[in-house]
RNA sequence: GGGCGAUUAGCUCAGUGGUUAGAGCGCUCCCCUCACACGGGAGAGGUCCAAGGUUCAAGUCCUUGAUCGCCCACCA
């Protein structure tokens, strides 16, 4: 047993120790079977690309307490870690990193390519692991799975191909969110909109046969070449005798039709609207209901192609301008206004997306979502906190198709083959892979077309959309489709915890995806996970997101080696009250630095003293060996026995509340809870004051005293643990544990004992505090010498408190720095003296003749009005019939009770300021 | 345009209708007392954003408004 105990808790070597012994013992590996209920809850699979920031430190911090606390509770419990291979992402380092080779994807080919991009990931990919089993996470790494290894890409085959025959994914040529940096198309959920002040202008479209023109109004000119139409109200007067006749698209000189669409809102600009159907997603529909041509006028990386006549060639936001120019020049530019709009943009990069029409594989929505809203209502998953439940049914209800196919290499191919001859759609026939350079790919190729009988197939080229492998998480990492002993002892997840922001994205495409393919008759069996805790997000101090990027980030690591992980750890979660979200505080980081040096040293205090008493005869085992401490508390002969059984009280109290607090997401409250016993309750009060039985010579005061606070910090420990896993785990293998005992993390979480509380206990320290509270408030006040001691006089009418003070003198004597108490009763001379009163009890120390009692009027006066006024408001609502009558008997009882005690105190006040202005 | 959240001590935040609204940090005063100065002790500091309402009772529930922030949204 190491002795030898820095005097400051210094994290960094104990936290690398056990980290890697956790991880190479794999001691957080789970069982599958056996008795004893399960807790399971999935890791939201960090990004290969990634590296850890503050925000997934806070979430594995929550996930972690939680985690940590079933497993202490006897839980077989899982968390199931692992990676997402992040399409977009991943594609873009990686041909990042080829273009400082001046080499494209398009030189290597689509092998190739995909071959580099498992080579990143083998070489830098998922450093976001190591960094998480530094940081303490206790996930079953045995278990660890990556979205794109071959039993989850089995899982993606068998779900898109399930969808797929059932009609829920279809293809076809629709408008969609087109990113013209990453030539992908992108959902709906990845364009960010941005309100920004553009422009809008005002162009003059002249009607054919006639001399007069049309002025429509539009933000994007350059779309204007693929007009097709300009469309009214079909019951706007001022245009009704128009509709049918033509106007010549200016710069094109293409005669287009005026049509009549509900769509348009007369109110707004002139009522004429330009139509682009092959450029905005309303445009599209009014163009899909009129037939009108579809006109595609732009590459896919965004500049203008051949349809666009002589600006062919030219980027998208430099022709908008030169097509300005030239209406100007053409005079068909009535006018220029600024203009409030909202832009949307690539969530990955940025660029300003451009609706466009193309081919791309969708999911069909409406049949998944309606059972998700259903499990989500009726609480077959419980949404915490409770608005994230209506935001999720908001967006359910309002749900539109999800374009699920990406223009890229890296993910998921999509199983579906092409005839070269007849163009008919053949999915893999079946879900089963084959492993071909280590990677999967389908096994069951169709090898003809069942239509027409070619045998030119070719693989449809797009992925799926990163998020569709993602949706499936929860139970494709289980086995599925297979049915595992996993799944079965672990599905449905337990819990999930995630942010908020990707409520949409993730948790519910998750519901809706595990409701539709997961095994099981009824829903709660198929749901993901049976209740959703959505985290808060770490911010900047102007509410802005973290970010690297924008260079708001915190670097976790860094301030891990900088405060210690623990400290960081107990930082988050104590600032994680659910709903509102998190601004970083180098305040709050320190204080929690201070108590895990706090937490070091009063075991540090223990360990020092120890060798005291064993040069007497006493060893460790015999204080602190688990069967001993099993036993606690040990009643302490003689007097000292109060604070033993208030600790253990407090224990209990502390252990219920810090339970209820975190099954109910409270980090904060466990927190603060733990925080203010083991600071508050356990050093401040009971290491002092049981200091001299653990020196006691009386060697059964000792050895009592000495198991009841091995006990006590054992299970302080036990308690702080999910938090505070390193700390904990160091201290812990300090005590004696039962012979091959791995870690505090496969201990017992705290039960509280029937036998702990002791309300009389808590009552009587809590009065034995204030008299000591008392005194220092007179010895502070009066500025007496600290080091002297100075003898006061106790007077009280109660026979019982009389009694406790008497038995408990020692402790308050030496606490409050008193040479001698004396007992008395009645009245007290304030002559000379400083008097504290409470109801109970009446404290009076003399002071010496210099100082003035200008002080001591103040704070009388003010005491006094202060009580004045709490007297009045009692005594009027307690004169209140409807209250007394209404208000529940025991509020109105102990209101009498306060009011009495009040006007006792008022009166001591009174007398004594009576007394001093003599 | 819809929705959500916030507004409480100098700062960062708790507060689950019921005594005198709490914590940490900061501040003031005192103390390097043999676990800890990342410490100990004692204090000061708040018309709980505003106005109405419900209730015996409101920081807490309702309505309206203000300010800040976030999310969603296909009005050119």
């Amino acid at each position: 047993m190491p002795r030898e105990i820095p005097k400051a808790y210094e994290p960094q070597e104990i936290e690398e120790r056990w980290a890697k012994a956790w991880f190479d013992e794999r001691l957080f590996r789970a069982e599958n079977s056996g008795c004893g209920p399960a807790f399971s809850i999935a890791l939201p699979p960090p990004n290969i690309t990634g590296s850890i920031h503050i925000g997934h430190l806070l979430e594995h911090t929550q996930i972690d307490m939680l985690v940590r606390w079933h497993r202490m509770k006897g839980d077989r419990t899982l968390w199931l870690p692992g990676m997402d291979h992040a399409g977009i992402a991943t594609q873009f380092v990686v041909e990042r990193q080829l273009a400082k080779e001046k080499i494209r994807r398009q030189d290597l080919g689509r092998e190739e390519f995909e071959r580099r991009v498992w080579q990143w990931k083998e070489e830098s990919g998922g450093v976001i692991k190591d960094q998480m089993i530094r940081l303490g996470a206790s996930c079953d790494w045995t278990r660890e799975r990556f979205t794109l290894e071959p039993a989850l890409y089995r899982a993606v085959l068998e779900a898109f191909l399930r969808l797929y025959r059932e009609g829920l994914i279809y293809r076809g040529r629709y408008m969609v969110n087109w990113c013209p940096r990453c030539q992908t198309a992108i959902s709906d959920l990845e364009v960010v909109h941005h309100e920004r002040t553009g422009e809008i202008w005002n162009i003059r479209y002249p009607l054919l046969g006639a001399e007069e023109h049309l002025t429509v109004a539009t933000t994007r000119p350059e779309t204007m070449l693929g007009d097709t139409a300009v469309a009214v109200h079909p019951e706007d007067e001022r245009y009704q005798h128009l509709i049918g006749n033509k106007v010549l698209l200016p710069l094109v000189n293409r005669e287009i039709p005026i049509i009549a669409d509900a769509y348009v809102d007369r109110e707004f600009g002139t009522g004429v609207v330009k139509i682009t159907p092959a450029h905005d997603p309303n445009d599209f529909e009014v163009g899909r209901r009129h037939n009108l041509p579809e006109i595609d006028v732009m590459t896919p990386d965004g500049h203008m192609n051949e349809a666009a006549g002589k600006y062919a060639g030219v980027e998208r936001f430099a022709a908008r301008a030169r097509i300005v120019a030239d209406l100007q020049e053409l005079g068909l530019l009535e006018s220029v206004k600024d203009h409030m709009h909202a832009v949307g943009v690539c969530d990955r990069c940025k660029s300003i997306v451009e609706p466009r029409i193309s081919t791309q594989w969708f999911c069909k929505m409406q049949p998944l979502a309606e059972p998700a809203k259903e499990a989500v209502r009726n609480g077959i998953i419980e949404v915490v906190p409770d608005n994230q439940r209506t935001i999720l049914l908001n967006w359910l209800d309002n749900i539109r198709d999800w374009c699920i196919s990406r223009q890229l290499w890296w993910g998921h191919r999509i199983p579906v083959w092409h005839c070269g001859d007849c163009m008919e759609m053949v999915p893999a026939l079946d879900s089963r892979i084959e492993i071909v350079e280590g990677h999967a790919r389908a096994a069951s190729v169709p090898a003809k077309c069942p239509k027409c009988g070619g045998e030119t197939l070719a693989q449809d080229s797009d992925v799926l959309d990163t998020w569709f492998s993602s949706g499936l998480w929860p139970f494709s990492t289980l086995g599925w489709p297979d049915d595992t002993e996993d799944l079965r002892a672990f599905y449905p997840t337990s819990l999930l915890i995630s942010g908020y922001d990707i409520l949409f994205f993730w948790d519910a495409r998750m519901i809706m995806m595990g409701l539709h393919l997961a095994r099981g008759a009824e829903a709660k069996d198929r749901v993901p996970f049976r209740r959703l805790y959505l985290h808060s997000l770490v911010r900047t101090a102007e509410g802005a997101k973290m970010s690297k990027t924008k260079g708001t980030g915190v670097d976790p690591l860094q301030l891990t080696q900088q405060y210690g992980t623990d400290a960081l750890r107990y930082m988050l979660a104590s600032m994680a009250a659910p709903g509102t979200d998190i601004i970083l505080s180098e305040d709050r980081i320190l204080g929690a630095r201070a108590f895990a040096n706090k937490i070091w040293n009063a075991a540090r205090f223990l360990f020092v003293n120890l060798e005291k008493v064993e040069a007497q005869g006493l060893t460790l085992e015999e204080l602190a060996a688990p069967e001993i401490r099993a036993k606690a508390p040990y009643p302490v002969p003689g007097e000292g026995a109060l604070v033993h059984r208030w600790i253990f009280s407090r224990l209990a109290a502390v252990t219920a509340r810090v339970n209820d607090a975190l099954e109910n997401f409270r980090f904060h409250e466990a927190c603060q809870t733990i925080y203010q016993f083991f600071w508050g309750d356990f050093c401040d009060w009971y290491i002092e004051w049981v200091k001299p039985q653990l020196a006691a010579s009386d060697r059964e005061v000792a050895l009592a005293a000495w198991r009841n606070i091995f006990a006590a910090l054992d299970a302080a420990l036990r308690l702080l643990h999910p938090v505070m896993p390193f700390l904990t785990e160091e201290l812990w293998h300090r005590l004696p544990q039962p012979a091959g005992s791995r870690s505090i993390a496969l201990d017992k979480f705290p039960e509280p004992e029937p036998g702990w509380a002791d309300a009389a206990s808590d009552e009587e320290m809590a009065t034995l505090q204030e008299i000591v509270i008392a005194a220092r408030n007179i010895r502070a006040e009066m500025k007496l010498d600290p080091k002297r001691k100075v003898a006061a006089d106790f007077s009280t009418g109660n026979s019982v408190l009389r009694k406790l003070v008497e038995g408990n003198l020692d402790p308050l004597l030496r606490l409050a720095a008193l040479s001698q108490l004396q007992m008395l009763s009645g009245h007290l001379d304030p002559e000379g003296t400083a008097i504290r009163s409470t109801a109970q009890f009446d404290l009076r120390i003399a002071y010496g003749e210099s100082v003035d009692k200008q002080a001591e009027v103040a704070r009388l006066k003010k005491e006094i009005e202060r009580l004045s006024k709490d007297i009045e408001s009692k005594k009027n609502r307690l004169a209140d019939q409807n209250f007394t009558s209404k208000a529940p008997a025991r509020v109105v009882d102990d209101l009498r009770k306060t009011l009495a005690e009040r006007q006792l105190e008022h009166k001591k006040l009174e007398d004594r300021l009576a007394q001093l202005g003599k």
